[in-house]
DNA sequence: AAGGGCTTCAACCGCAGGTTG
DNA sequence: TCAACCTGCGGTTGAAGCCCT
């Protein structure tokens, strides 16, 4: 027996509201409240379905709702909370007052998605350039994107992408791949003659488990939630270790130098690092900018994850060092880039280590520092999205915070 | 000025989970 | 327990309008 149909569909009205049936439909819903949507049409006097007018009601004519002109920091928060929840609209709707899932939907199709789109190929396009020493003349300036949304072929569903390992041999992004074959994302480069946009096209929400996400959790998850970690023992201990700590830096513009200068606490090997970057004319990148260009790349699609790229800078590291001494003509190339593409923060820290000659820069030490690096990273500049994040994860009591696999598993779920 | 292509976004559709009798 | 109903969600469509040639 096949499911009764959710009204009545003859003689109904499709297609854009009128003003008379919207002031019908707010009229009635003022006075008798939300709810009972199948019986709604009829006694309001609505030719509409049911769904159409609870659709009309919750997208358009309930009170409080903002429409249009999305902000750069409702924008943000998109973008930070579709990396956490995929395509899970009401829920990241929920979490903006005023907007609606359908909003939010329209907004990420038109606009975030084709964003996301556009640092995917950039990344695919050529990473032999890591390292090498002709990296600064030889890489692509990456295309502003370009303007419009998504294909419609690109989100009709059964789509089968085409996933290229980028020819290295990574078995962890192998191994992820192997069950998620019809979710794979076409990143390889394309053929001669082939159309860019039948060979890469913007591919559906990743699930998290998907796509190398996994690995990249574990790079990245690195928050102690461990209500007993002496850690979150006050704010005085905090400040205390974070001054401890290796702060990432971020940047801003100074007019004086003409160029990006580094921001907040760092210590010396940092500032050795940074310094290195700048002689070289770049700058490290505010977390914004790496949300923007990268680091979401790495998050969503997981095309290469750390382990890549150490393994890449394993090879390289030793022209890297040469190159940091010998290319301070490039700084306009170096700024055309996303500083990611030659530096990956594992490097750094091996970098880092390797210009501390001490016996800290053991393993341990490396760890350490990463894990610090990594924490900046979860961190916003602009808001703490490690407590937005608490906010969002209602679920968070302290018996779930007891170990990191817990707090993946929160993550994760 | 015209018209064809493209983008936007309101609205539709089908499905799934929850509720009710 | 189960079928029917209700509601919400995410994917997709298509009309309207903009832009480019």
């Amino acid at each position: 027996m096949g499911r009764a149909p959710c009204c009545e569909k003859v003689g109904l009205k499709k297609g854009r509201w009128t003003e008379e049936e919207d002031e019908l439909l707010t009229k009635y819903i003022q006075v008798n409240g939300e709810g009972s949507w199948r019986s709604l049409p009829k006694n309001a006097g609505l030719l509409r379905c049911g769904k159409s007018c609870r659709l009309r009601w919750i997208n358009y004519l309930k009170a409080g709702l903002k429409r249009g002109n999305i902000s750069s920091e409702e924008e943000d928060l998109i973008v930070k909370l579709h990396t956490t929840f995929g395509n899970r609209w009401s829920l990241i709707a929920s979490h903006l007052p005023g907007r609606t899932d359908n909003e939010i939907k329209n907004y990420w199709n038109s606009h975030l998605s084709r964003k996301i789109y556009s640092f995917r190929r950039a990344t695919s396009l050529d990473t032999t350039h890591i390292g090498s020493t002709d990296t600064p003349n030889n890489v692509p300036i990456y295309p502003k994107p370009k303007p419009g949304r998504t294909s419609r072929w690109a989100m009709k569903k059964n789509k089968t992408y085409i996933h290229n390992n980028k020819g290295n041999n990574n078995n962890n992004n192998i191994n992820n791949n192997q069950n998620n074959e019809k979710d794979e994302i076409a990143l390889r480069q394309l053929s001669p003659g082939e159309k860019e946009d039948d060979a890469v096209p913007t591919p559906p929400t990743p699930s998290l488990e998907s796509e190398g996400f996994c690995n990249t959790v574990e790079d990245l998850m690195v928050l102690d939630l461990d209500p007993n970690n002496n850690n979150n023992n006050g704010v005085e201990k905090e400040e205390e270790e974070e001054k401890e700590k290796v702060q990432c830096p971020t940047t801003t513009y100074d007019e004086k130098e003409n160029k990006d200068t580094l921001l907040g606490p760092y210590d010396e090997q940092v500032e050795d690092l940074t310094n290195n970057i700048n002689s070289n004319g770049g700058g490290a990148l505010s977390l914004d900018d790496m949300l923007d260009n990268f680091m979401l790349e790495e998050i969503v699609c997981g095309v290469h994850n750390l382990n890549e790229d150490i393994e890449i800078n394993n090879n390289n590291n030793n022209n890297n060092n040469n190159n940091n001494n010998n290319n301070n003509n490039n700084s306009e190339e170096w700024n055309n880039l996303g500083l990611d593409e030659y530096l990956d923060w594992e490097s750094v820290m091996e970098f880092m280590n390797n210009n501390n000659n001490n016996s800290e820069s053991s393993e341990g030490c490396y760890l350490e520092q990463k894990e610090n690096l990594l924490t900046w990273l979860w961190k916003d500049d602009d808001d703490d999205w490690e407590s937005e994040c608490m906010k969002l994860g209602e679920k968070m009591d302290s018996s779930e915070k007891q170990n990191d696999d817990d707090v993946v598993a929160w993550f994760l779920s």
